[in-house]
DNA sequence: TGACGTTTGAAACCATCGTTTCACAAATAT
DNA sequence: ATATTTGTGAAACGATGGTTTCAAACGTCA
């Protein structure tokens, strides 16, 4: 922080009068404050003059209040060097680039469907078809995906929601939920700490949770369900891919149509049928 | 960091003005010089007067320049200490066979990309560069993909929104749109009514259409714009598939990123700052 | 108690900063 | 080309911050 100005009054303390004990105390218990603060504000936090202020940076040998700040700004300036963005030439090979994230996105498909077992997803649209509703949970860059999760499904399906947390009024929405509903879970990095409690709630409410998400935190939803489907999500960047997650969730819907055929395909023409009696589309 | 200064210059660098640009440059360089320099030295620094100082921090929508300095240094004493950096590391194993869904669509991914001219992505990301707005529009299952897109690209740049038509208003949102906007229209069957008197809209408004779709609708799309990304949507029963359009969303994120580098650092590590003084993550 | 040095804040004073005005140049429309 | 708008810095101006002066309050010591 000010470090020598922090050394100065340290040294002279003791001899300060009582009035410049005060400002003295103001600046050794926040450091920075002589970095963003005028002499007359620390005055006025101090409860002195702004005479006396002026007499106790003079006492302690700086010339005058802009040395002061001139000194802390350098030593400010010194510590926290640049956090300059690098840029680097990359336009020149963008087309080559671009092949190489559609490569890994077609190697994080393939490797997630290598490891998924076998086993996972017949088990998941048992569960699926047995829940009186199924939920939709995504934060972030997720919600879209549960949205759109949703939506397949609900072509699948009756009762099938999105947990939205409109207004923060999580409450409303969770007070639906019962025991055997299916909530669906997609996670990628960062992860809300809210996260934690609407787990916690399922679990009391005796959910059944489905999570997708990348390998990272695969291993920590075992703990609070066994039915996860991790996503390999590698990227060369900073942002995130969610094409293996939605190829997840339709392969979720498939299973699903595999199980219940018939029913699906009731519901499919029934839903048409309300569809061209809306006459909403072309 | 200063992060609501930052974020307002980045809202507004384009439309400054030269010398107000180099203001800008200085800040956005050393984020933290606001909180330690006085308006005069900001512009000894850059350059210009002391009047386009004032005159900058005005446009920008600040009373005076005290009001800065005082929210920068608000935003300072709520700042966390430390500043946390993490990569991820990926564990690989080993795989086994593909179901035909899962090779339908990775060759749909296959196909859609090797298709892709070469030079789209490039004049779609500079379009989505000079845009002043950018809405995402879709309906049924895509809505849920524009809300994808939507989350991915705010992170990159500003005012990036979704068309949603909430309450059946649509004029409201329709009103905020401008010339030059650029409308990332994602569509695939079935299309309503409503799309066609959309488009027709946004081609009065002169709004630059970049549309994702299928194979059959392409056509008809060159014919609004010249935008068009087709994706190859082949599924052997009634789900469609999107794991193609997310990955057509990313590409463009992508190809936005290799051509914005920098700014876009700037704007993640200021959204980064603020997401960590609101502490919502883990 | 009274003389004397010390400490203090109010107010006068001065310097610097930030804003506004104004004239002029550059760009843009007409 | 001419008018109009837009952008700019020099300089005048006002506000604020920092310093100094000064008189009053306080302590201390004969």
């Amino acid at each position: 922080m000010a470090s020598r100005l922090i050394l100065r009054i340290q040294e002279r303390q003791r001899r300060l009068t009582s009035s410049e004990q005060k400002i003295a105390q103001i600046l050794l218990d926040n450091q920075s404050l002589v970095e963003t603060h005028t002499a007359t504000e620390l005055a006025g936090l101090a409860g002195v003059s702004k005479a006396t202020t002026a007499r106790f940076f003079r006492t302690l040998g700086y010339a005058d209040f802009e040395e002061v700040r001139l000194q802390a700004r350098e030593e400010r300036n010194r510590r926290e060097p640049y956090a300059r963005f690098e840029s680097r030439g990359e336009p020149a090979s963008l087309g080559r680039a671009l092949s190489e994230h559609v490569e890994l996105e077609l190697r994080n498909l393939t490797r997630t469907f290598e490891e998924l077992r076998s086993d996972l997803l017949p088990r998941i649209a048992a569960v699926l078809g047995a829940a009186p509703r199924v939920w939709f949970l995504g934060f972030g860059d997720e919600y879209g995906a549960a949205r759109l999760g949703r939506s397949m499904f609900s072509r699948l399906r009756h009762d099938v929601h999105q947990i939205e947390g409109a207004g923060q009024d999580w409450a409303a929405e969770l007070s639906m939920t019962g025991p055997r509903d299916v909530l669906v879970l997609l996670s990628f990095e960062p992860r809300p700490k809210l996260l934690r409690a609407l787990l916690a709630h399922a679990r009391t409410t005796r959910m059944q949770i489905i999570t997708v998400t990348d390998h990272a935190f695969a291993a920590q939803a075992q703990r609070f369900c066994d039915l996860v489907l991790p996503c390999h999500v590698a990227t060369y960047g900073v942002l995130p891919t969610h094409a293996t997650m939605v190829a997840m969730l339709r392969l979720m819907a498939v299973a699903y149509l595999g199980q219940n055929a018939e029913e699906v395909g009731q519901r499919i023409a029934t839903l048409d049928a309300i569809n061209e009696e809306l006459d909403l589309s072309e």
